[in-house]
DNA sequence: TAAATTTTTTTACGCGTGTAAAAAAACCCT
DNA sequence: AGGGTTTTTTTACACGCGTAAAAAAATTTA
């Protein structure tokens, strides 16, 4: 490594022996240049270490190399985890994704896309906050920046939405615990932050229908992003109380199903699919610690790595295809059922 | 909102009848103008949607507004809550946060640096990997960009390392443990990926000799970021083969922990404080989902808000003395017990 | 070997903003 | 009102790279 430090993009050029244009065109694409250049530079590069300046390089391009990530809640290992495979993809395949979290607030969410708009991404990967969005102005950015929303789907907003087919998650689930022992009744928050949350009610409802049982819907009260104290406090709530309508429980996710779990244990009622066991206790999502509840929890299981990649490679379709479809595209991932020892 | 576009500074300067360099002081520094400059442009501001172009503002800047965040395992939730508050703080004092999870890899963590340093930020926070980072590496990022350590301390790398005083931790915990039954086991990974985990150690062995109690170290295979899943193995195995040395456990984090209760659970192993259980589990972090473990966890809580406050300070200092200390600063948190079922 | 083709070089301008220096204007105080 | 001070305007150049056009060189093909 030689200790001359390179400045620029035409100080690099004259140590190589190349000139500027054709050092640019190697940045842009190693493969368009005469490879006996490319050997050049590369070995060059070797020597020492230049990289392009990324302002000046997005200062002339009218479409960036950047794409933004944006997730509702960050602290939520559900979307931690989303952003594992989606960071590593976009990667793998030269851009540089850009990571944020609305934390939950509106305000946030709003902030986040006026630095995306200023950053000028080639793409945006979005999971709106859903209930509390602000939807046009999500609509407003939508239709000047490529777009492609996930997980929380925003009615006619985006040019495609990626997310799990809850129909799917709740059908499995309830067939499972109908036949294994009795219609579930469904937990819930009373106003999800989410749709799927929603929608979930939606499917059961209507599955319940359709297999001519009676469908009880447990609502908790509580908002915010805090899904396990909500379950938790609901939980004891309905214990004390002795309210739960069944002794079969759908809760409409894992965070919450985890609250629920601990008033369980807390108020010694033994959960599984045990005969001896007072409640079994089913759930959604697949979440990354509901292999460690107590007990472990069943539960209908997102295929992370299947919706990440349907969701980059539908960014770069729409990418090409310069920012618009022509109908919206929506694809729904099935659930898998993931038998664990709480029902 | 007028519909015409402004494209740039120029054209808004025009719109603002305000010259070209006033705007672009204004956008650096809004009190450095006259009051009656600011407020036509403030109200130009409101009739057309013009922002600065960040590439254009970054080429020309020795330094940008652009703050790095990076850390080692986002979906972690530990660092998921850390980084709520990190972010928060940089963007009301008007800096741009960018946030990076190395997700366990080296490699990883590498990239991240170089993209770091190509986007020339006035300063980064960076909790390294710890035991697997490039030592070296990291150490010449830190000698060429402002940088403040958390979390994980790499001796004498980085200018300053906000973080835990893990002998807090352990002498509370073990402190109350044996107040209130007898001196705990201390439960820990063999090959810990981070080096907070080796002081909680030796801070164990040191506070049990002082106290003139046998340690017990029981250290569990397995690598890797999957702590739960380590702690849930191992625990099974200690439990099947009747091998804990005491009554009382002291886990090295909260994560290992949660994996144990749940080991504990499946073997029918009764964790609490009761005199008719059968194991006592403590553990220390505080991470956001000890509460909802069965039973809760008793645990040394990490002050999210002071850490993260200190950190973000440092760094302001850091920069502002222009990226060196006189001598490398260093401050730990204390803990504070959390008592809960568990212990 | 000459002609045709591809690749590279040369030259030159543009992107949108920061910023320095000098001139002009606005403001403040007596 | 006049002089001094502060602020703004004017003018001009710089930043580092993309890229277009024309010329030159290298490579391939006939």
């Amino acid at each position: 490594m030689s200790d001359k430090k390179i400045r620029n993009m035409a100080e690099f050029a004259i140590a190589c022996g190349i000139s500027r244009p054709t050092i640019s065109k190697y940045f842009n694409d190693p493969d368009s240049i005469k490879p006996s250049s490319r050997a050049k530079i590369e070995e060059a590069l070797g020597r020492y270490d230049y990289r392009p300046n990324i302002y000046a390089v997005n200062q002339n391009r009218q479409m960036t190399k950047n794409i933004g990530i944006v997730v509702p809640y960050l602290a939520d290992p559900f979307f931690a985890e989303m952003v594992r495979f989606i960071e590593r993809l976009f990667i793998d395949t030269g851009y540089s994704p850009s990571l944020f979290s609305s934390h939950g607030e509106q305000k946030l969410e709003m902030e986040i896309l006026d630095s995306l708009r200023a950053m000028k991404p080639a793409g945006v990967l979005l999971a709106p906050l859903g209930r509390i969005s602000n939807h046009k102005a999500i609509e407003a950015f939508c239709s000047n920046v490529p777009t492609v929303l996930f997980d929380s789907n925003l009615e006619g907003i985006g040019e495609a939405f990626i997310g799990s087919d809850n129909h799917s998650f709740i059908s499995q689930t309830v067939e499972y615990l109908t036949r294994t022992g009795e219609p579930p009744c469904f937990l819930e928050m009373k106003h999800p932050a989410n749709p799927n949350a929603n929608k979930r009610r939606e499917a059961y409802l209507s599955i319940m229908h359709d297999l001519d049982f009676e469908p009880h819907v447990v609502s908790l009260d509580g908002t915010g992003w805090g899904f396990e104290e909500i379950g938790h406090q609901g939980g004891i709530k309905l214990l004390q109380e002795k309210s739960l309508p069944t002794r079969t429980v759908l809760c409409s996710n894992d965070r919450l199903a985890i609250g629920f779990l601990a008033a369980c244990y807390e108020r010694g009622v033994r959960v599984g699919r045990d005969e001896s066991d007072d409640l079994r206790v089913a759930s959604l999502d697949d979440h990354p610690f509901s292999r460690f509840t107590c007990p472990s929890l069943t539960t209908a299981a997102q295929d992370y790595m299947s919706v990440s990649k349907h969701a980059v490679e539908t960014l770069f379709r729409l990418i090409e295809c310069g920012g618009r479809f022509e109908q919206r595209e929506e694809k729904l991932f099935p659930a898998k059922l993931i038998l664990r020892e709480s029902a």
